[in-house]
RNA sequence: AGGGGCGUCGCCAAGCGGUAAGGCAACGGACUUUGACUCCGUCAUGCGCUGGUUCGAUUCCAGCCGCCCCUG
């Protein structure tokens, strides 16, 4: 009897790609696209993700099943995301996403139309550990495409049920699958920006949706000059260097944003160093949370992980020090822990100090 | 009013007779499943104005204009 494996498709090559491989190794395959709110105002069109996904699953000869999760993200991420500017974070809505909406609702419909497993496209590894009986995550084998870093979330039940067949290869070699397969999709761009912004103007958009207006604010450098004034703290994150309007003798990064005096404090680079932070929302992937921990700490997707010490007091804050200063760590982000190639866990970054 | 100083790109700032450094900002591109960072590229036919000296002036001289400081 065949296994049945439902594609999490959305119409980029990588999703595409799992899904010819899977009927290349005889699973019974079925495509299953998200329909995720999107903020096009008025317009009830298809969004884009739907109209590929369904494009590539005709392509294949599969069955398309749209799951409409649009109340639920927009309830859970995109209010999240404007909650969070709100506060003078930085939300990364992929990361909540995937907890929230992909592993959840999509996995959930997966099971019920009868899948053994849920593909996805992510680069990185899934492999069980016949020693511990845990299933673990381990880096994608391309480093630079590795996207363990937005899995952090996810469960030992979850995983149980999921695969990501793209794990083991280049980035490179699934255009070139692709290509050879004659999948439509081959060329298309890597997807990037926040999918549920068309126009990716994120400043434009919490702008409208905030209930209260932001009010505008002083810039102050960190010597106590006032250099300017900000238009409202959503603008501004921490290590952002563009976008400030004032003309200084060395660049200026913003180092600090204090919602309490509704300031923006500005800094040189090496201001922007620090060892310690404080975490929440953490998960870890065994479904143990350790007492105290020795891993690398990588503190943005798109940087490296680094040697740090990890402790979780009585009241259940989680404390990360590092071994070397980390350049601007930025609440709303998120710590991922690693050991090796192995993904062990990650938590929301709330403060530092 | 008298004495001194200064006026170079949106901002800061080199040059001080040989044909306008650099930094910041801005803009464009690359990178990127978030926001950033980073990288690459663009950005004063002109140096307050008007004359003069010189083969040649942002650089020297004169006058004017505008700021700043000091003294009455």
């Amino acid at each position: 009897m065949k296994k049945k494996v439902a594609v999490a498709v959305s119409g980029g090559v990588d999703s595409s790609l799992v899904a010819a491989l899977m009927l290349e190794q005889n699973y019974e395959v079925i495509g299953l696209t998200l329909r995720l709110w999107v903020n096009n105002d008025e317009k009830d069109e298809m969004p884009l993700a739907v109209i590929d996904g369904k494009k590539m699953c005709d392509f294949l000869g599969i069955p398309h099943y749209i799951i409409d999760a649009r109340d639920a993200f927009h309830d859970s991420v995109v209010s999240y995301f404007i909650r969070e500017y709100a506060n003078g974070k930085t939300p990364n809505p992929c990361v909540f996403c995937n907890k929230n909406i992909k592993f959840k609702y999509l996995l959930d419909k997966a099971v019920e139309l009868g899948a053994d497993y849920m593909a996805t496209g992510h680069y990185a590894q899934s492999e069980f550990n016949e020693k511990t009986g845990l299933y673990e995550i381990h880096k994608g084998a391309d480093p630079g495409k590795d996207q363990s870093y937005v899995l952090y979330t996810l469960t030992q039940e979850i995983l149980k049920k999921t695969i990501f067949p793209l794990g083991k290869q280049e980035k490179a070699k699934t255009r070139l699958m692709a290509e050879k397969m004659g999948l439509p999709v081959a060329h298309k761009p890597d997807s990037q920006e926040i999918c549920f912004l068309p126009d990716n103007d994120y400043q434009k958009f919490i702008e409208k949706e905030l209930i209260e207006t932001p009010e505008p604010g002083m810039i102050v450098h960190e010597s106590g000059t006032v250099l300017g004034t900000h238009r409202g703290l959503y603008h501004y994150t921490i290590g952002q260097r563009k976008g400030l309007g004032i003309a200084y003798k060395e660049p200026l990064y913003v180092v600090k944003l204090d919602r309490e005096n509704n300031t923006v404090v500005v800094g040189s680079d090496s201001n922007l160093f620090t060892n310690r932070l404080y975490c929440t929302y953490y998960n870890f992937l065994s479904g143990k949370i350790p007492k105290t921990l020795k891993c690398e700490g990588k503190i943005r997707y798109g940087s490296l992980p680094s040697p740090c010490e990890v402790t979780v007091n009585e009241e259940g804050l989680m404390e990360v020090v590092f071994e070397k200063p980390q350049r601007a760590i930025t609440p709303g982000q998120s710590v991922v822990f690693y050991e090796g190639t192995q993904l062990l866990g990650g938590g929301i970054i709330d403060h530092m100090n």
